[in-house]
DNA sequence: CATGATGGATTAATAGGCCTTATGCATGCC
DNA sequence: GGCATGCATAAGGCCTATTAATCCATCATG
């Protein structure tokens, strides 16, 4: 069979003894004691069945055992240390973004290229799903999620607010004269009007929401394909403005009305708490919430 | 500075879960339970910063990190694994002995052949030296030594024991018209007069050996040296008869006296206590000890 | 749809190995 | 001769790795 491994602990204190020729020298490289240095070699000794060194007067000198022997741990604990080494930082070399198609295809898209410059060394891979992530079961270092927030063992950092509000094209709101009151906004093709959404913020509105439930169904699945059709004049679409801050700012989009609802959820930045510290972790948290405060922010305010 | 290594327990149990896609599996191999593993993993996992594993429903599986650091540790492992059982074995494939010169040159020089024929994948090194050997000051797995026996923390073989008498070339006892009686040796060169084992000789043959004192001195310090020289017709030497069965069972070296004497001492194999089981050196023990019952036994009865 | 089997996580408690302290011994140096 | 250096050894303590026990989720099954 298998001959099972040497004792480990032995086979690092021989190495390092190895290396400097003298056991005081490499108890003091892993910070321990001759005592223990000499008794890991006696161990790794006995295992081999041969003296590794022999102990001259004031010095060790590796056998012929011990010079065979020795060439081969040094390498292979620099092959796991340099693994090691490079996991540690490699790990830094690529950031796993988890997030909603909505919040990759406007937000993050036209932002992530400042967060590359400061950060040319860390590549970042963006995931795009929908579902709820669990850190423990996919390879994802953060997510941007919306939620209530309360998601134990995972760190969050809270970016805004779910917020919703009728949006559609100027083109198409001119074609019934103008959006006045929400009541205008049944005259139009509802997007996916089976979102309960829909129904808060009618409701707030003092609007009925019974001729709703008459529509056709048509849900589209993620805002970012609902905002596509609204901006291209196919009905109107309710959005959380906070994800399209410049299609609103340059008009492709309208908000016709103020009132915006809010289903109590937000969106937050969250991660597993246990690696807040983690390098690259830290780099995007500080990255994002920094960046949030200057593009949404002001606008925002 | 230079990172220190993982833990080397946690490396070795990510290995082998690795390995086998499988913490269960990884605890089997290392004869460990699997909280064990699991709980090393989570280790190393901190230590590294990143999860290494993605824990899916009835499996495991490498995340980024851990895929780059799996094919590292193994082959660091493997190489540890090799070296060690070569080091193992390895160490049956050099047997060195040490030994006084003349039994290297005489009785080991004309039967080692027989173990190599026996032994085909140990090769013997064979170091000649006088001194007392310290088995932890140097590289040498049996000696074969002169003395008491007594010698603390090593096994002992005895094989024969430290008899002396005169002997010389059957021309130079010619020479004086033949060696009739043990002070006729006085008439010839006597080879290092004043070692010790002459006094004793001549003490027992009943001769006084103040004459002797008179000698110039002219030790050679190898009986192999004065063997030859006695061989050479240059003189008397005084020989331990069991170093030289050939050289007077063809004459060229007669012993004139049965008369044998005895500073009390015997030729031993020796080797330290604690490696008496291993492989080679039982090996060369066997053969050794069969050798000389066949070698020495019936010319010695 | 309840049930059992599989595989991993978690917790607390344990045991044993590893390390330290203290001391001894041999050597080389001043 | 006395001191410094370096390794070996013995005794004892601590920490770490491990175990046992339990929980949880998933998947297969009847």
């Amino acid at each position: 069979m298998t001959l099972p491994l040497p004792p480990l602990p032995a086979v690092r204190a021989f190495e390092a003894a190895a290396r400097h020729g003298s056991f005081t020298k490499a108890a003091e490289e892993l910070g321990m004691t001759q005592a223990a240095v000499s008794y890991q070699i006696k161990v790794l000794e006995e295992r081999v069945g041969a003296p590794l060194f022999l102990r001259k007067p004031r010095q060790v000198t590796l056998t012929e055992v011990g010079q065979r022997l020795a060439p081969a741990f040094t390498e292979a604990f620099s092959l796991i240390g340099e693994a090691y080494a490079q996991a540690r930082s490699g790990a830094e070399g690529v950031l796993c973004v988890s997030t909603i198609l909505t919040f990759a295809s406007s937000w993050l898209a036209r932002n992530l290229g400042a967060f590359q410059v400061q950060h040319p060394s860390l590549a970042v891979r963006v995931d795009t799903s929908s579902r709820l992530i669990d850190f423990a079961r996919e390879d994802v270092d953060v997510a941007i999620r919306s939620g209530s927030g309360d998601w134990p063992g995972l760190a969050k950092h809270f970016l805004f607010k779910a917020e919703f509000s009728p949006m559609l094209s100027s083109k198409l709101a001119a074609s019934i004269g103008g959006v006045k009151a929400p009541a205008d906004l049944l005259r139009l093709p509802i997007l996916d009007p089976g979102d309960p959404w829909w129904r808060e913020w009618f409701t707030a509105a003092g609007v009925p929401t019974d001729a709703l439930a008459a529509r056709p169904r048509s849900s589209m699945g993620a805002q970012a394909y609902e905002a596509n059709a609204a901006m291209a004049g196919h009905g109107v679409a309710i959005l959380t403005g906070a994800l399209f801050p410049s299609e609103l700012a340059d008009g492709r989009l309208i908000q016709p009305f103020d009132l915006v609802a809010n289903d109590g959820n937000s969106y937050w930045l969250v991660y597993p708490e246990a690696r807040r510290n983690v390098p690259k972790i830290r780099a995007f948290r500080d990255w994002l919430l920094a960046a949030f405060a200057a593009s949404l922010g002001p606008q925002g305010a």
